[in-house]
DNA sequence: TTTCTTCTTCAGAATTTCTTCAGCTTACAA
DNA sequence: TTGTAAGCTGAAGAAATTCTGAAGAAGAAA
């Protein structure tokens, strides 16, 4: 498991760090607001310690980043503080849990683990379009509920198409997004051509030669809808 | 989907029955902790809705029971109580979410399909994956039943996967989970290359070569379910 | 220390994807 | 209608990526 812990005090920190090392986990650590905002928009963890009180402002701060990032780290707040007011405002923001210092280290490995078990799962983010379905997090493409295996350059193809359907897409546009700088002065598209080709051959169950169609002597067009 | 509905309060139990009946689900109920306990120990359910003021005792005790059982199911609490402490209690025993009464049939719905989708995780701190069980705590892995050591780095791995099962994970988004920062830039994936080899080999009777696939180019993705 | 386990590196093999090419078809314009 | 450029196709070679077993390095345990 992967922890970030955001807590000032180095002696608790330092604790923390090798008792969760010790148990095989990767622990990294920053003692700022500041410092934290950084990392996690670095970086992904399993689950994050939050102390309240840091020097550069409040704790909460680090939860309100999260929420407006749809990060996905689990929370767990320790703080001085025990009153209900503060309990219930890290909670609602979106902490998954709360622990009073001082406490042990065991139940705060206990805690741990059940924030974890607890962890909300990201919901796959899906791109539809006709009788194509996209899950972009899962990197799979359906036509009409049928998987379909898409090569990168196809599935980027495919993406770069739906993302701009509607339009006409140059040839040379393609090569740049496709390839990048890599790809300057080429005088034939002949591998484009190709993996057009190849796209609308894994897509003829969605009818493709319908919607992607040839611009004759610039591109291709993604018909909209 | 099979539910289970403990709520001694007929009118109530036999809407959400009927609510959840049209919608294509199978529905048992039941208005006590003893017979609650009693289907439960001959029956699997996908989902259990509990009610904490039971005729014959706290709901709470459904959720012990299932702990001591290992059983998989989502549990989401239904009560008319509305204090911290008991949200805490419950979700510390292991339910999976939380609602209050009195709500909407639709929020309900909506809750337990989130919580279904999230129902990986098992009431025991284990991580129940098809044929491969992970004990959080003891960080011991079992392949239909039987155990199966893995290494540290086999271990994470392993975790790291199920947690995003259904997404793809690069190739740097693995080395910078599983070595932190440590890790610069490599230009190789060899040692991942390695465990993963390692790993698949160990997970043989999981049929893992099923679930963990490679995407070329990528990285890997564990598929979901 | 020695021994054992785990991690990393390496080189060759296997696999998958990308690009090139030649022949063919289609679209446009004179 | 006809000539030319553009686009399409299947096949094959090239390139990139992944897999594998083995061995050395690093680390932990005895």
């Amino acid at each position: 498991m992967k922890l970030l812990i955001i807590e000032d005090e180095q002696g608790l920190r330092d604790n923390i760090t090798k008792y969760f090392n010790d148990d095989g986990n990767i622990c990294e650590s920053c003692n700022s607001l500041k410092s934290a905002i950084y990392k996690l928009s670095d970086y992904d963890y399993d689950c994050v310690l939050l102390d309240i009180g840091l020097p550069d402002g409040e704790g909460f701060a680090v939860l309100e980043y999260l929420k407006t990032q749809m990060k996905n780290e689990a929370v767990l707040i320790i703080s001085a503080r025990n009153s209900l007011d503060d309990k219930l405002k890290g909670l609602d923001i979106g902490a998954d849990d709360y622990l009073t210092k001082p406490f042990h280290l065991a139940e705060l490995k206990a805690r741990v683990v059940a924030v974890f078990r607890r962890k909300v799962f990201n919901t796959n983010n899906k791109l539809i379009f006709n009788e194509i379905s996209i899950n972009l997090t899962g990197r799979t493409v359906k036509v009409n509920n049928a998987p379909v295996i898409l090569t990168r350059k196809e599935y980027d193809m495919l993406l770069y198409f739906i993302a701009n359907k509607g339009k006409v897409i140059s040839k040379n546009a393609i090569a740049e997004h496709l390839w990048g700088d890599e790809m300057d002065m080429h005088d034939n598209f002949d591998f484009i051509y190709t993996h057009i080709k190849n796209l609308r051959k894994k897509l003829l169950d969605a009818n493709a030669n319908d919607y992607l169609k040839s611009i004759y002597g610039i591109g291709y067009k993604m018909s909209a809808e």
